[in-house]
DNA sequence: TCTTGATATGTTATGTTATTACGCTTGCGG
DNA sequence: CCGCAAGCGTAATAACATAACATATCAAGA
């Protein structure tokens, strides 16, 4: 079996960087922690980063977290999810833990279409503790 | 009955204010758009905004929306909810349906208990486009 | 081959969202 | 009256994100 790290070979040089970094860090990372951890490598601005974050949330091997503003890679390296994923963020640690829940996503497929609503992305984060830092406390 | 945009007594001015400008807006607004439609009730810095959010966000009188960086007033304004909120936050007009669902807290709840993670807050956000806009298209 | 279009890149500047730090004020229970 | 908690005001700054403009790379088709 691959590295559960391999990357896709048709990235661009910042787009294989930017994943490069995400897979590398143990919880999510901000466009300007990516950015500071690769300026050893050029990146330079913002911007190149941010660019290639598109590219990679676009192509389903990131995902933003939107409560933090930050970024992981997708845990799910060969066939990236389609549809919803849910993200369970632990305060203490910091991880993160990617998950799909097909009886969540009718129900919301159910209320869309009740209401009829066209959704485009949808994002559900969970906050809290994981088991091991319920367990620490 | 009450106009639906009554305000609890107990407020302080500032947060007063805040929640007075959320309930008079169409959708969400951001601290900043909150700030600039009260500079003429004295409010001059983000800080006192942020200040008045934290509580109205606090006891349920207001939400924040974490894909937009933006607030809006609880639609539900008797009975502020507990638990899981979703939220539908139309691209084309902007405006913002929030809605609960037993079924979809639950189902998280059943997942939380699995891992042993301890839920502590969940966003749930749609984005797409209501039913008058997809209409409109 | 040449050109054209799409995609990626680099750089500067700026815009937007959120917080830190500090000090003063107000109201209330002891 | 004292002390404390909550709120308020202000300035400065941190953190997150995009606009605008110029250049580079490469593949498809005339």
């Amino acid at each position: 079996m691959a590295h559960s790290h391999d990357v896709p070979s048709d990235l661009t040089r910042n787009q294989g960087l930017v994943l490069g970094a995400l897979n590398h860090s143990e919880g999510p990372l901000s466009a300007y922690d990516i950015l500071d951890k690769l300026r050893g490598d050029g990146l330079r601005a913002p911007l190149q980063v941010y660019r290639a974050l598109d590219k990679l949330v676009e192509r389903g091997l990131a995902h933003r977290l939107e409560s933090l503003n930050a970024f992981v890679a997708c845990a799910d390296e060969h066939c990236h999810r389609k549809g919803l994923i849910a993200f369970a963020i632990c305060e203490g640690c910091g991880k993160v833990d990617e998950f799909a829940d097909a009886v969540i996503e009718d129900r919301l497929g159910d209320w869309a279409s009740a209401k009829g609503f066209k959704v485009e992305r949808t994002t559900m984060e969970i906050r809290g503790k994981c088991a091991v830092c319920v367990e620490a406390a």
